[in-house]
RNA sequence: GAGCCGCUAGCUCAUCCGGUAGAGCAUCUGCCUUUUAAGCAGGUGGUACGGGGUUCAAGUCCCCGGCGGCUCACCA
């Protein structure tokens, strides 16, 4: 067969045309497999790792290293070849990180050199050797049996700048991580967060459970939501756009501390801190206030600074974020008034100038605020001035009932509720609030909302009677917090955007694909 | 949804006023038994995101579309 007749044969095989590099690899598997070497086997044993080599054995001089003849068996990814004509350096990546090793033809078989040669970076290989240290002092392990374990066809992206293409890293995160170390950072750090939080719940008497995703009325937020359909049932089913409604049931239940850490869907835009499947953390405290769960938040945030900083500070995007606390509270109005020197204290207690005054800082809801509830207004200038002027950990308080249907009044001032936001870089990383538990006032609020529904505020909640049965048998004085994971992991990674550390971040379908998937759908419903 | 920027070899990037599409790494051939962005010599590899237009000539200019990034809007 000659090198045409190869390619021919590779381009049916494959279904579009494929690079030199991949047609060369494919030709070279299909080789040892003819040759009786299986290129994907799968009884390799591995009894070490890279990071068991360093640690067990790097501290140790070179003669008593060699001495020892210390003998390892591991296996890894070629991520990068250096030959010689009859010997050869690799490094070897596993899932702790990388050793080298030496290849020599003295010391290999016929046969396994044979098969060395037609290693290719971006292969797997087991290897079982000594140690022993190069003249450059670092640690290797010399080769005495070699085992390809998976040949790999399409050649990894280049040693020295990585996968740089942002669609691509998104697109294709296995190479991401796999070339690029610092983005295998970022996740070990979002599990490890996580995995701390888990730990600081736990510890403090919290379970964990899982509480539906498919849900027949989306409530515990306002936010539109992804809608999808139950053939058996012949039932619409929304997916979740928050637990909370849920969470609340099982404090009825008696598990009077509870949380989830899981996805909650929003149908709104993507951007550096959206993204359309988030992580939230929700946690609810039976007999605690949204002032308990205040010190709560400093304790696990800052305990989460300290793992992963070493120290109570951290460095966002270039700007110092200090965590010491306490961390001030600021009312939404201290902090309207703090920002807005021009604004009369009358906005607060007048709907019109209070509208007047967001026409003013946000033009774009000039049109169509008279709808807007007199809190809404109020919350709206807030954001618009505000918010994003808190670099600093800042919990904002006492919020507008209307803008707050699931939130428990405030005693003094029946407008407010008992409720905090965490502010940190100007964006929202916790929601919280005292319960409402009164059954009377939450149907009243459901119906608020209902009205505002049909006015056309499509994020207003809906009426959600099963829960209001749920309350009628009396939920205990209770907190809740909702925290964002995704931008928690954020300022502790210093990742600019959500994508950096959501592992697969929402992308539109690319158009070839659309096209394909189209064309494979339909001939399967012509069969 | 709007504005700006980007899409060129497997990867990272050049191509200045429109004039034969290039480099480094990877790959292929040869040499090389302690290298680490190994080295030396020689070669292969391109539908320049897709489509249309202007032009003697388009990666380059214009239009339509796709995907991505950033900013804004939307969005707790």
């Amino acid at each position: 067969m000659d090198t045409k007749e190869r390619k021919d044969k590779t381009k049916k095989e494959t279904k579009e045309s494929r690079s030199q590099e991949f047609i060369h690899r494919l030709q070279t598997m299909h080789e040892l497999r003819s040759s009786g070497t299986e290129p994907y086997p799968n009884d390799f044993r591995p009894k070490d790792t890279a990071k068991e080599c360093v640690s067990n054995f790097d501290s140790l001089p070179k003669e008593e290293l060699e001495a020892r003849k210390e003998s390892v068996k591991i296996a890894g990814r070629v991520v990068a070849l250096r030959r010689f004509g009859k010997a050869a350096f690799a490094h070897l990546q596993d899932r702790t990180g990388k050793l080298q090793a030496y290849f020599k033809r003295d010391v290999l078989s016929e046969d396994e050199w044979a098969l060395f040669k037609k290693i290719d970076v971006g292969d797997i290989m087991g290897i079982s050797g000594t140690l022993f240290r190069t003249k450059t002092d670092e640690l290797t392990v010399e080769a005495k049996e070699l085992r390809l374990l998976t040949k790999g066809l399409s050649p990894l992206p280049e040693k020295w700048h990585g996968l740089q293409n942002v669609e691509s890293r998104y697109r294709q995160r296995y190479l991401d991580l796999l070339v690029n170390p610092e983005v295998r950072d970022v996740f070990k750090k979002r599990t490890e967060i996580i995995r701390l939080i888990r730990e600081f719940l736990n510890e403090r008497d919290y379970v964990e459970v899982e509480t539906p995703m498919m849900h027949h009325i989306p409530g515990g937020a306002a936010a539109r939501p992804f809608k999808t359909h139950h053939n058996a049932l012949g039932s619409d089913l929304y997916l979740r756009i928050a637990p909370e409604l849920y969470l609340k049931r099982l404090v009825i239940g008696g598990i009077e501390r509870v949380f989830e850490v899981n996805r909650n869907f929003r149908n709104e835009g993507v951007s550096t801190r959206h993204n359309p499947e988030f992580t939230m953390l929700e946690f609810y405290e039976a007999y605690a206030t949204y002032e308990d769960l205040m010190t709560l938040t400093e304790e696990l945030v800052c305990s989460l600074v300290q793992a992963l900083h070493k120290s109570k500070k951290l460095t966002y995007q270039g700007t110092e974020l200090d965590f010491t606390a306490p961390w001030p509270r600021i009312t939404v109005k201290e902090a309207i008034l703090m920002h807005n020197s021009e604004a009369s204290e009358a906005i607060f207690t007048d709907k019109e100038l209070a509208l007047e005054y967001l026409a003013k800082v946000n033009p774009s809801l000039a049109t169509g605020g008279e709808d807007l509830s007199f809190g809404k207004i109020i919350l709206e200038i807030f954001e618009a001035t505000a918010e994003d002027k808190f670099i600093q950990p800042t919990f904002i308080t006492q919020y507008p009932l209307e803008v707050s249907p699931l939130s428990r009044k405030n005693a003094e001032d029946e407008t407010l509720v008992d409720r905090f936001e965490l502010i940190v870089n100007g964006f929202e990383i916790a929601n919280a609030f005292s319960e409402l538990n009164d059954p009377v006032d939450q149907r009243e609020r459901f119906l608020e909302q209902t009205k505002e529904r049909v006015a056309g505020d499509e994020e207003a909640q809906m009426m959600d009677e099963d829960f209001l049965t749920a309350l009628e048998y009396g939920m205990p004085p209770t907190a809740g917090e909702g925290i964002g994971i995704d931008r928690l992991v954020m300022l502790l990674t210093d990742s600019p955007s959500i994508r950096d550390v959501i592992l697969f971040p929402l992308l539109k379908q690319r158009t070839k694909e659309v096209r394909e998937d189209e064309a494979e759908n339909k001939t399967k419903e012509e069969v």
